[in-house]
DNA sequence: CTACACCTTCCAGTAGCTCGAAGTTCAAGC
DNA sequence: GCTTGAACTTCGAGCTACTGGAAGGTGTAG
């Protein structure tokens, strides 16, 4: 399989694939006659699993662990290592969840304030003050 | 008011406002005698609305469009380029609480074939297909 | 043999900060 | 007045995770 193929089957670029090798993500593959790189499917599933945890926000240095080339290249192992990785992201996951569920309502607050104030003057000197302070509280506010 | 002061009532670190005035989101404020940037009020509700609109992801670019120098600096004017923005990121965030959803369902299932799996042998030569083919489906394809 | 898609390496650029170095200024205490 | 220490100044480099382009080599179909 050619970087070509490899990069259609699993959904990631070409150019993606070879900066991940560069990075220490995927193992330097083998050659064909010409110098083109060479993948088994092994490395289909490999790449396919950085998808996933990539995905999951998981960073390339906290990947590189997971993903070692030499040893633990059975599930066993990694399975292991997986589940709180999969479970930290299922609890961030719920967090962003809430979070987006009240800057949704604030964002509804702001375009009725904007709707509202679409023909009326402004106040003389005021400036930038393009929000009432309820979302403003939401939106301009690091609470979040 | 100094540039920690600004800092610390909007929330958005004096490095970050320090970019901002040299990506021409912020005017070059006056000058203390001893060189140090003075802030107004006004400035203070600049950076605010700067704050909001990149919570809302629009990019430094649009944002310079947005906000800018001279002129429109009344909130009529503004409150009419914000709207669209405003209505723009509600559907935004509406099909991203979906995707959000979509992801969690595929992790619940992910994390309990990773728990269930973690005593059991693997196949022999299987390698890094720690998932099943199901919530490969969600995580691991670019569908999404 | 000729197209033409695909591949190779290397280098530069992207967004939006963030950090560090080296030096200056401000405000308070003695 | 002097000292101390936090806050400020500029500048340049570095960060993540890619993405794009240039210049050239390879694989395969007709």
């Amino acid at each position: 399989m050619r970087i070509g193929e490899l990069a259609a089957r699993s959904g990631v670029a070409a150019t993606t694939i070879r900066y991940y090798e560069a990075a220490g993500l995927l193992p330097a593959p083998a050659r064909s006659g010409g110098n083109q790189r060479a993948y088994a499917e092994a490395d289909l599933n490999r790449l396919l699993l950085i998808k996933r945890l990539r995905l999951l926000g998981v960073g390339l240095p906290e990947l590189r662990g997971l993903v070692a080339f030499a040893a633990g290249e059975r599930c066993g192992p990694l399975r292991g290592q997986l589940l709180p990785v999969v479970e930290r992201r299922l609890v961030d996951l719920d967090r962003q969840v809430a979070d987006l569920a009240l800057l949704h309502a604030a964002l509804l607050r702001y375009r009725d304030t904007l709707r509202l104030g679409l023909g009326a003057p402004d106040a003389p000197g005021a400036r930038f003050a393009c929000c009432d302070p309820a979302t403003c509280a939401c939106l301009g506010r690091d609470d979040a």
